[in-house]
DNA sequence: AATGCAATTTAGGCACACCTAAATTCTGGG
DNA sequence: CCCAGAATTTAGGTGTGCCTAAATTGCATT
C-alpha cells in the first residue's frame, strides 16, 4: 500500500520558488528580490533567504544567488520551472476539456497536481489533447523541449481610448474575476475596443466584439485582461 | 503562483497509515500490530509508534491505540481510509480507460495522486466514468457514502486440483506480474480450472477459459489471483 | 560623508515524519 | 514461575520549510 517515497527530486516548495522567480523575473530574467518573492509566495522574507541559500548551494544549483543581490534561475532551474508550468497548463486544459471543469476552477486544482503527475501522465494528457499549445486562459503551454514562444501582449488597463485589440489571455488567479469575464464574453480571441477612458478611478468602457453597446470595466477586471493589437 | 498550503487536513503519511490499518486489519477490523504496519509501510517500528501516538492523540482521533496492544481505526479513520481508497481506484480506472494507461502502470500513479485530488475532481472523474464500482484489477470502488460490499473470493493458490472459478481480482502491486497475467488472459471475469496440484514447490497448472491446454502457474502468479467459485 | 529606514539576513524554534540505539514490556516454553 | 527473545517504546537526531525577533546591510537623501 505504501513504499519509501523518501525524497522526491524536487519538492513542491522548490517548484513554487522556481516558478515564482521565472514569473516575477519575466522574459528578460531580471534578478528577483527577496521581498517580491515573499509577497508572491506568501511567506516571510526570512524564509525566502533560507530557501534561496539552499537552492543556490546544491550540487547542481537551481538558483543563482548572492547576499542582498536577489536571485535568478540557473539553466537547470529554468528548465524545471518550465516543466512545472507545462504540467500546470496541460492539467488546466485537461480538466477543462476532458473533465468539464468550469474555467475558474482549473487553476487551483492544477496548482496542486502540477507537482505530482509523472512524466508518463504528462505525456498521456498531451497526447489526449493533441499536443496543445494554449491553455484555457490563453497562456502558452511550454513544449516538451522547454520552448515557449514569447508573446507580444499588453494589459488592457494600459490601453488608451480608441484602441482595438484581440484578447490573448486572462489572468487565472481569481475565480470571481474569471466568472465575470466569461459572462461578459471576454475570453481569448474576443475582440475589444476601448471606447472611453477618463482620468482618476472612473472605470474604462469597452465594446465587446460586434456589440453596439459598450460596458464599464473596473480595474479589477481590466487588469486581468491581456490583448494584442 | 503559490499560497499558504500550511497543513492539509490529512497528510500523505496519515492517509497511508489509515489505508494500511484497514488493509491489514481486514473486514473484521482486527487490531493491527506495529510490526505488521512497519513491514507494510516499509518504515522502522519506532516510527510506527510515534505516528500511532499522534494519530490516536488528536482532537478527533483517527486511530484507537494503546501501548503494546496494536491499533485499529476509529469511525473517522475508517471513513478517511475508504475515501482515499475510492480516490485510488477511481484514478486507476480513469488512467486506464480515459488516458489509455497500461494496467500495470496505473497503481503507482494512483498511489501518489490519491492524496492530492480534490473532492471536485473525484466527482468529475466518477461522473465521466459513470459511477463505476470496479477498478481495472477487479477491486471494488467504495461508494461516496463509504460503503464497500464485501467480496467472497479466495486466492487461487489455495484452490485444490479440480476446482473451477472465475477471476474476481488480481493484486496490483507488481507490474511484472500484471503484465504476465494479461498476456495469459488472466483478467477479472476469466474462467480458470485447476488441473493439477502437486506437493512441494511444483507449480500448479490451470486451464484458462475454454482453452484445451493447461499451463503452469508459479506461486508468484497464483498468489496474485483471486477467484470466486 | 552621515543617517535613517527598508530590505535582508541571522539566530533560535516548531511541526512533520523519519532513523538508530537503547530501554522496556510481553509472551511462550521450559 | 521464570526468562530469553521478540515486539514495542523511549530517547535523541536529521532534513524540510516555515515563523518570530533581533541583527545587519545598503541605499537614498540630505
Ligand atoms: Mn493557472
Ligand atoms: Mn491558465
Ligand atoms: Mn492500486
Ligand atoms: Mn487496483
Amino acid at each position: 500500500m505504501a513504499k519509501k517515497s523518501t525524497t522526491r527530486a524536487n519538492s513542491e516548495s522548490t517548484d513554487d520558488y522556481l516558478k515564482a522567480i521565472l514569473t516575477i523575473g519575466g522574459p528578460q530574467e531580471d534578478r528577483v528580490t527577496g521581498n517580491a518573492l515573499a509577497e508572491h509566495l506568501q511567506v516571510r522574507p526570512a524564509s525566502i533567504t533560507g530557501m534561496l541559500q539552499k537552492l543556490s548551494g546544491q550540487e547542481t544549483p537551481l538558483v543563482e544567488y548572492e547576499k542582498h543581490r536577489g536571485a535568478r534561475l540557473t539553466p537547470a532551474g529554468k528548465r524545471r520551472a518550465l516543466e512545472v508550468i507545462r504540467h500546470h497548463r496541460l492539467i488546466e486544459l485537461f480538466l477543462h476539456d476532458i473533465l468539464d471543469y468550469p474555467w475558474d476552477e482549473v487553476h487551483a486544482e492544477a496548482e496542486r497536481l502540477e507537482h505530482f503527475i509523472s512524466e508518463r501522465m504528462e505525456e498521456r494528457i498531451a497526447a489526449k489533447l493533441g499536443d496543445p499549445l494554449i491553455d484555457p486562459h490563453g497562456h502558452g503551454i511550454p513544449r516538451k523541449d522547454g520552448s515557449l514562444p514569447e508573446r507580444r501582449e499588453v494589459c488592457l488597463s494600459e490601453l488608451a481610448a480608441g484602441n482595438t485589440g484581440v484578447v490573448t489571455s486572462v489572468s487565472d488567479r481569481r475565480p470571481d474575476v474569471l466568472r465575470e469575464l466569461k459572462n461578459l464574453g471576454i475570453v481569448p480571441r474576443a475582440h475589444l475596443t476601448v471606447t472611453e477612458r477618463r482620468a482618476g478611478s472612473r472605470p474604462m468602457r469597452v465594446r465587446i466584439g460586434p456589440a453596439s453597446q459598450d460596458i464599464p470595466l473596473t480595474v479589477r477586471l481590466s487588469s486581468a485582461i491581456y490583448v494584442s493589437q
